[in-house]
DNA sequence: GTCAAACTACGAGAGTTTTCGTACAATGGA
DNA sequence: TCCATTGTACGAAAACTCTCGTAGTTTGAC
């Protein structure tokens, strides 16, 4: 029985109501730029589950907020988790290669800093 | 006369300290972006006072930090003035194509919303 | 129906950001 | 020396962010 309390379909931002300056702040935290190193990677959504970030659940549900209400991720509830795929599509259409740049940039670093 | 209060000489990050979340943190508040955009585009370096950003001047001046403080421009006074170069070096260094495909992004969304 | 798994909502604390206004400092001319 | 120009420092308010803990909902399996 439903209670028609939270909505089980998520908002997300169309792509012509995706900004640069909030997908750059989306990309600019550290457990959301892992997410989505992570998604990049992936063949497939990933539940966030799959996530093991160094924070609690609650904190994990915000970031993964953050990122879709941003236009950066898309999230499909299936059964009881919440599967999670980037918006390649629309953000490729939008800032052609900047996701990948983005990503390049984020493994270099990472590189460098000896896989933080 | 000198009276040796405020350094002349302005902190500014190594290339090796710069990191890819302050810099994306840095390009994402419109202020900033529509200030690196101009430096993107100008010849030479620019004064402060070049850009008529729609706050007051000690916003302004707090905005210039925090590109300057995230590795993202280069500042040096000249007389009265204070000069402000991108670090398209060092960027392009660390991040091969970052702020190429930001610059491009962020015409491509100004084109978009009509200049906004 | 009961239960575990997965995730959310809410409230709250600590910290950061953006913005302002006022007062001040440094420089380069007149 | 005096002044205009250029930018800073400081204090403060409002808003936002990141984090947590606790209590809850939704789903699917048993």
């Amino acid at each position: 029985m439903t209670t028609a309390t939270s909505p089980r379909v998520l908002a997300h931002p169309t792509r012509e109501e995706i900004r640069l300056e909030n997908v750059l702040h989306a990309l600019s935290d550290p457990m959301r730029l892992r997410v989505v190193r992570d998604l990049a990677t992936a063949e497939d959504d990933l539940s966030c589950s799959y996530f093991d970030l160094p924070v609690t659940k609650s904190t994990t549900t915000h970031h993964f907020r953050v990122l879709r209400e941003n236009g950066v991720i898309r999230q499909i509830y299936r059964g009881t988790a919440k599967m999670n795929g980037l918006r390649r599509d629309d953000l490729d259409a939008l800032f052609p290669g900047l996701l990948d740049s983005v990503l390049a940039a984020a493994a270099g670093q990472a590189d460098r800093l000896g896989e933080g």
